[in-house]
DNA sequence: GTGACTAACATAGATAATCTATGTCACTTA
DNA sequence: TAAGTGACATAGATTATCTATGTTAGTCAC
């Protein structure tokens, strides 16, 4: 199956909401959960992805603490904040208004 | 109700698709189709609009003829060609996977 | 214990597509 | 003849992703 790029705009909350169902998780483990529960479809980039984590860090909606992975490698593994759960939120909701919106253009007439 | 911009990558199908339901459109009648029939959730901008009709009639998805609207006002009309209705398949069936993967990401766990 | 390999993180630059802001043209109307 | 406006147009800013590349540090083989 071919996989596809992210769409802009989304990257930040399904980076989030892969957070919310599983925290603790580090940069690997995320791409892999978001593409994993994409049933495959979606694939993020890792030029992509650890940027919106630093993003996200400055702005305060996820924290990062160095760990060990089991295979004792290092890593920073990331859970969400109060301030990343609410904005998830909002985006999630923001994100449904929209997609409603394109849905009803592409339904047939 | 607040309006939203167009999510990046999805205003060419819009474009394409809202001429698909009713051809012989000029710019200002598919910028007021989108609003209207997305339930006034989505605003295409003029300086989004335009450059999108010029990309799709270089790329010979659309069509134009100069005529005349019933103000007797210059306009150009716009119609879909057969390149831009296969265009348009590709990129509904591209969008609904993606949709449809963000979705599995979305839903509660 | 040195070198190859690799997991994980990181960043610079390219690219793409939208928006903001502005401008033009031409018809109508006062 | 001047103002208003419908319709079209374009330059530049912005945003966010990807491509390509680089760095660090641990493992394993010899």
């Amino acid at each position: 199956m071919s996989r596809d790029e992210i769409p802009p705009g989304t990257l930040d909350m399904l980076i989030l909401r892969t957070l919310a169902k599983r925290a603790e998780q580090h940069g690997f483990e995320i791409a892999e959960s978001i593409q994993q529960g994409s049933g495959d479809v979606l694939q993020v980039e890792e030029g992509s992805l650890y940027p919106a984590l630093q993003r996200m860090l400055l702005k305060g909606f996820v924290v990062g603490e160095w760990g060990r992975t089991p295979e004792n490698r290092r890593a920073r593994y990331y859970k969400l904040t109060a301030a990343g759960r609410k904005h998830l939120e909002r985006e999630m909701e923001s994100y449904r208004r929209v997609a409603g919106a394109i849905a009803l253009i592409l339904r047939p007439a």
